[in-house]
RNA sequence: GGGCGGUUAGCUCAGUUGGUUAGAGCGCUACCUUGACACGGUAGAGGUCACAGGUUCGAAUCCUGUAUCGCCCA
C-alpha cells in the first residue's frame, strides 16, 4: 500500500496485469445458462472514436463486469465494421487513390507518399481493397489501445471485423440459405439512387432534408386545345411524364379521367388517371407522374401500371437517349437541349422550352420541401430502374411483418419506451431491404451468372458456390464447371459485380461472433445472446437487420434484451455530431481525469436518456476514485496486519448499524443491476460511500485506533467487511482503482471476485439498525454546523452537548464515538416527544 | 400530420407503489491545514416541481388539456 496513493500511472499498470492475468477471457468450458454473452456493437473504425461511443460502451461495460462477478461466464468480443462506405472514403482521402474496377491488378502498386487529394490516381478494385485492409488494420489498433484505456473488460482473443474471412463467409453463407429458402431474391425495379457514390440505398438509410424548391404551373393541352394545368417542383421531368393524375372524388377532373392528353413541348399522348394518393390540397390537385420523380411515382406507375420513360442515369445526368414517344423532330430538339445535363441544369433549360412555348404560367412561386437523401450523401436521390437484391423483411409481405413485430414484443428493451422505434419502423416499411450495392469494399455476392451466345447475362439462372468453397470473390474465383478464361466472353460467365451492403453484413454480428457454423461448440454456448447494446439511432438498421436475419435463419431472437444508450450532447445541449464540429474526442479527457472518472461520467447517464457532456461529473468522478483510494488506506491501516475481519466480532451497535445500512445497499445495487439500471447501482452505492466516509468514519475513528478493546476490534472489523463490499460494488464503474485498493489486502482481481451476497452482511449486521447510525451521525452534524457557524475548527473542543428528542435512545448508543468524533467534553441525551433530534451544543466561554 | 420522451435550485440530475419540511453534486459564499484525503474537509444561501383544470384527507408523483424542447416516422 502506497504512502501517498494516486491515480497517475494506474491506467497502464493495471491494463497490462488484466492482460497478463487473462481476466476477461471467456470460460467456453460453460455451458449456455452459466454464460452471459454480449451482441457488442462493431464501431466504424474509418470514422474517429468520439466520447458518445465512451458513453455507451462504458454502459455495457458496467453489465459485463457485474454479471461476471456474479459468476457468469462472460462473452465479451469486440468487432470493427471496416466494411464499407465510410472506409472507402478514408482511404480515397489518406492514400489520394480511387477505385477504377476497369484497371488491372497492380502487384508493384506503392500508394503516393504525398497524396493529393484533388488528383485521386486510379487503381485496380483488388489494390483499392488491399488499401482498405491496410488502413483498417491501423485504425483498429488506434480503437482497441482507447478501449483498453478505457478498461473495458472485453476478451481480446474474440475480435472481428466485417470484411474478415469469417464474416465475409457468414455474410455469403447467410445469403445463399436466405437465397434458398426464397428470403433474398433479385429484382429489376426503380431504386433509391445516390448519383455521387452511383450506388442504391435502402430505405433504412434515407433521412428527409428541408430544401428550397419552387412549383411551377404547367399547362398540358387537352384534344380541344383548353389547358390542364398542373403544378410541379420537378419540370425537368416533364419529358418523363407518363400520367396525369388526381384524386378520384375530385369534382374539377371528373371529366378528365381516362381520356389522354398532351404533354407541352414534347407533344406526348399521356393518360389522366384517379388515384386516392393525389391531393386534391396541393397546387391544382392534379399532378404529373413521372418516372420518376419521387416514391409516390413510383407506387402510381405501379398500382396503374404506366409506363416507363426514365430520363435519368445512373450519373444522375439527363441520358441522351429520348424515351419511348418522343417522336416528333421538334420535341427530340427540344430533348436534345436537355441530354447530358444535370439535373439542375436540366431544370432551367427545361424552365426556358416552357416559357417558350407558353406553357409556363406565372413564375415559378418559391417553397421549401423535404427531399429524401442518402444519410451520407450531400444530393438528392434519384430515383433509377436498376436490378438489385433484395432481402424479405416485411415491408411487401403482412404475415413476415406481422411476425417480426411480435419478436419485438419477444424482446425485453431497456429503457421500455425505445419498443415504440421498432414498432414504428417496422409498421412504416414500404419494401423490402435492398442489400445490394454498387461499391467496391464491402462482401461480395456469391453469385456467377452464365453468358448467353450474344453475351448477355442469364440472371435467371445464376451460378453459386457450395457452402464449403466461401468465402468466394466472383471476380477473381471461377464458378463451378468453368475456367477463368470463360470469364467476360459469350458462352461463359461473369462474376455480380455488387458487394453487400454493410448491414447486410453488421446483421449477423451474433452469429460471426459467436462461430456460427464455424465452431458450433462456442455458438451453442453464447447464442441466443444475452444482450444487444446500441445506440438509438440505428433501431431501424443495425437491431432490426439483426432480427431479421436471424428470425429467417435461427426462428428466434438473436438476443434476449437491448439496452440502448442515449445520445451525448454538448455542453450546449446540442447533439454531437461531425458536420457540427462539435465533435469531442476523448483520449484528452481521459488524460485529464483518468479512465475511472470517465466511466463516473459515462455510468451516470441512464439507458435512453441524453446526457450533456459534462467535466463537472468528471471532476466528481475523480474525486470520488482519489476518495476510495485515502479511504481504503485508512481502513486498512488502522487494521494493521490482520485483514480478514471476523463478523462475529462486529458487537457495536454503531457498526452494526452500518453494515445494516449497507446490507440495504447492496440489495438494492444488485437488484438496480439486474433491471439493467446501472445509474441507481452507482448512486446507491456512491452515496452510502460518502455517508459512511463523512460520518461513520468520523464516529468510529478513534475507537478503531484502539488496538486493546473490544469495541476497537468490533469498528475494525465492520471497517473492514464495508471496504470489501465496497470495493466489489464499485468494481464494474471505476475498475482500475477498485482493482489498485483491492490488490492492497486481498487475492486475486476485484473482477474475478464474487458479487457482494446480501445474507453475509445481514449475517454479519445482526440486529443492526441503520437508524442508529442516522441518528448519531444527525448529532454529529449538528456539531459540526455549530463549530462552523462559530469559524471554528473541527478539532475545536465542545463543552457539552445535549440531545433531546423521540430519538435519543438510538443517538445514546453511539455516546462515545459522538463524544469523540464531537470534540464534546460532557454529553446528555434527555427523552422528549419530538419527533426530531433537537442537539444543542455549546462552546467553551473563550470561543464564543 | 402520427408516435415517443423530456420540462424539478444558476447548471447537471435523483425523487421507488400518491404521504411529514422536495434531495444530491457542480458552481457560489464563509470557514477549517483535523493522526485517510488540500487532487481535501465542514457548513450556508438557493426551488410557485413548465402552465391550467380535475381526482384525493393529501399531488412533483394519478387523470385531462395547453405550452415548450428533443427524437423517430410520414
Amino acid at each position: 500500500m502506497p504512502d501517498k496513493p494516486s491515480l497517475d500511472g494506474i491506467e497502464a499498470k493495471w491494463v497490462d496485469a488484466w492482460d497478463e492475468s487473462g481476466v476477461y477471457h471467456f470460460d467456453r468450458t460453460k455451458s449456455r445458462e452459466d454464460v452471459y454473452s454480449i451482441d457488442t456493437p462493431p464501431p466504424t473504425v474509418s470514422g474517429s472514436l468520439h466520447i458518445g461511443h465512451v458513453f455507451s460502451y462504458t454502459h455495457t461495460d458496467t453489465v459485463a463486469r457485474f454479471q461476471r462477478m456474479r459468476g457468469k461466464a462472460v462473452f465479451y468480443p469486440m468487432g470493427w465494421d471496416d466494411n464499407g462506405l465510410p472506409t472507402e472514403r478514408r482511404v480515397q482521402n489518406y492514400y489520394g487513390v480511387r477505385c477504377d474496377p476497369s484497371i488491372p491488378y497492380d502487384p508493384d502498386f506503392t500508394p503516393p507518399a504525398k497524396p493529393d487529394p484533388k488528383k485521386q490516381i486510379p487503381i485496380s478494385r483488388r489494390n483499392f481493397i488491399e488499401l482498405c485492409d491496410r488502413l483498417t488494420a491501423e485504425d483498429e489498433k488506434v480503437f482497441e489501445s482507447i478501449w483498453r484505456r478505457l478498461g473495458l473488460s472485453v476478451d481480446w482473443r474474440h475480435t472481428y471485423a466485417t470484411i474478415d474471412t469469417a464474416s465475409r463467409t457468414a455474410a455469403q453463407r447467410a445469403f445463399l440459405r436466405n437465397l434458398a429458402r426464397g428470403e433474398a431474391y433479385m429484382a429489376e425495379a426503380p431504386t433509391l439512387w445516390d448519383v455521387t457514390f452511383r450506388t442504391a440505398v435502402a430505405q433504412a438509410e434515407l433521412e428527409d432534408r428541408e430544401r428550397p424548391s419552387a412549383y411551377h404551373r404547367v399547362a398540358f393541352h387537352r384534344h380541344d386545345g383548353t389547358p390542364v394545368h398542373i403544378e410541379t417542383t420537378r419540370p425537368e421531368l416533364l419529358a418523363a411524364c407518363v400520367a396525369l393524375v388526381a384524386h378520384p372524388d375530385d369534382e374539377r377532373y371528373q371529366d378528365l379521367f381516362d381520356t389522354t392528353v398532351r404533354t407541352p413541348v414534347f407533344g406526348v399522348e399521356v393518360p389522366v388517371k384517379a388515384h386516392r394518393l393525389a391531393d386534391p390540397e396541393k397546387g391544382s390537385g392534379i399532378a404529373m407522374i413521372c418516372t420518376f420523380g419521387d416514391t409516390t411515382d413510383v407506387t402510381w406507375w405501379r398500382e396503374l401500371q404506366l409506363q416507363t420513360r426514365p430520363i435519368i442515369g445512373w450519373d444522375g445526368r439527363i441520358v441522351a437517349e429520348p424515351p419511348a414517344g418522343i417522336d416528333s423532330p421538334q420535341a427530340r430538339e427540344a430533348y436534345a437541349r436537355l441530354a447530358g445535363a444535370t439535373v439542375h441544369t436540366a431544370r432551367e433549360r427545361m424552365v426556358e422550352l416552357l416559357r417558350a412555348s407558353g406553357d409556363l404560367v406565372g413564375e415559378p412561386k418559391p417553397i421549401t420541401h423535404p427531399v429524401k437523401f442518402y444519410e451520407k450523401g450531400d444530393k438528392p436521390l434519384e430515383i433509377v430502374t436498376t436490378r438489385q437484391w433484395y432481402i424479405r423483411n416485411g415491408g411487401r409481405d403482412e404475415e413476415v411483418r406481422s411476425a417480426l413485430l411480435e419478436r419485438g414484443r419477444e424482446l425485453t428493451w431497456y429503457p421500455g419506451h425505445m419498443r415504440a422505434r421498432y414498432e414504428n419502423w417496422v409498421e412504416g416499411l414500404n419494401g423490402d431491404w435492398l442489400i445490394s450495392r454498387q461499391r467496391f469494399f464491402g462482401v461480395p455476392f456469391p453469385v456467377w451468372y452464365p453468358l448467353d451466345a450474344d453475351g448477355n447475362p442469364r440472371y435467371d439462372e445464376p451460378i453459386l458456390p457450395e457452402e464449403a468453397a466461401l468465402p468466394v470473390d466472383p471476380s477473381s474465383d471461377v464458378p463451378p464447371g468453368y475456367t477463368e478464361e470463360q470469364r467476360g466472353v459469350p458462352g461463359g460467365f461473369m462474376g455480380d459485380p455488387d458487394v453487400m451492403d454493410t448491414w447486410a453484413t453488421s446483421s449477423l454480428s451474433p452469429q460471426i461472433a459467436g462461430g456460427w457454423e464455424r465452431d458450433e461448440d462456442l455458438f451453442q454456448r453464447v447464442f441466443p445472446m444475452d444482450l444487444r447494446p446500441q445506440g438509438q439511432d440505428i433501431i431501424r438498421t443495425w437491431l432490426f437487420s439483426t432480427v431479421v436475419r436471424s428470425h429467417f435463419e435461427h426462428a428466434t431472437l438473436p438476443w434476449r434484451n437491448t439496452a440502448i444508450s442515449g445520445w451525448i450532447l454538448d455542453p450546449d445541449r446540442k447533439k454531437m455530431s461531425k458536420s457540427k464540429g462539435n465533435v469531442v474526442t476523448p483520449i484528452d479527457l481521459l488524460e485529464k481525469y483518468s479512465s475511472d472518472a470517465i466511466r463516473y461520467w459515462a455510468a451516470s447517464g441512464r439507458l435512453g436518456t441524453d446526457t450533456a457532456l459534462d467535466e463537472g461529473q468528471m471532476k466528481v468522478g475523480r474525486r470520488l476514485s482519489i476518495k476510495i483510494l485515502n479511504a481504503s488506506k485508512f481502513a486498512l491501516s488502522v487494521a494493521g496486519e490482520d485483514t480478514v475481519p471476523d463478523p462475529a466480532a462486529v458487537t457495536e451497535p454503531l457498526d452494526r448499524a452500518m453494515l445494516a445500512a449497507l446490507a440495504d445497499v447492496v440489495d438494492d445495487a444488485t437488484a438496480a443491476f439486474e433491471g439493467y439500471d446501472h445509474t441507481r447501482a452507482l448512486e446507491r452505492t456512491e452515496r452510502f460511500f460518502w455517508e459512511l466516509c463523512d460520518d461513520y468514519l468520523e464516529l468510529v475513528k478513534a475507537r478503531a485506533y484502539d488496538t486493546e478493546s473490544a469495541a476497537g476490534a468490533s469498528a475494525r472489523a465492520a471497517l473492514l467487511i464495508a471496504l470489501s463490499a465496497l470495493h466489489r460494488l464499485f468494481a464494474p464503474f471505476v475498475p482500475f482503482v477498485a482493482d489498485e485498493v483491492w490488490s492492497w489486502w486481498q487475492e486475486g482481481s476485484v473482477h474475478a471476485a464474487s458479487w457482494p451476497e446480501v445474507a453475509e452482511f445481514r449475517a454479519a449486521a445482526q440486529d443492526g439498525d441503520p437508524a442508529v447510525l442516522a441518528a448519531a451521525s444527525e448529532v454529529l452534524r449538528s456539531v459540526r454546523k455549530v463549530k462552523s457557524e462559530a469559524k471554528l475548527s473541527m478539532r475545536a473542543e465542545v463543552e457539552r452537548v445535549v440531545v433531546r428528542g423521540k430519538q435519543v435512545d438510538r443517538a445514546r448508543l453511539a455516546e462515545a464515538d459522538i463524544a469523540s468524533a464531537g470534540r464534546a467534553g460532557a454529553i446528555a441525551f434527555e427523552s422528549s416527544d419530538d419527533a426530531e433530534l433537537r442537539v444543542d451544543v455549546t462552546l467553551p466561554e473563550a470561543e464564543q
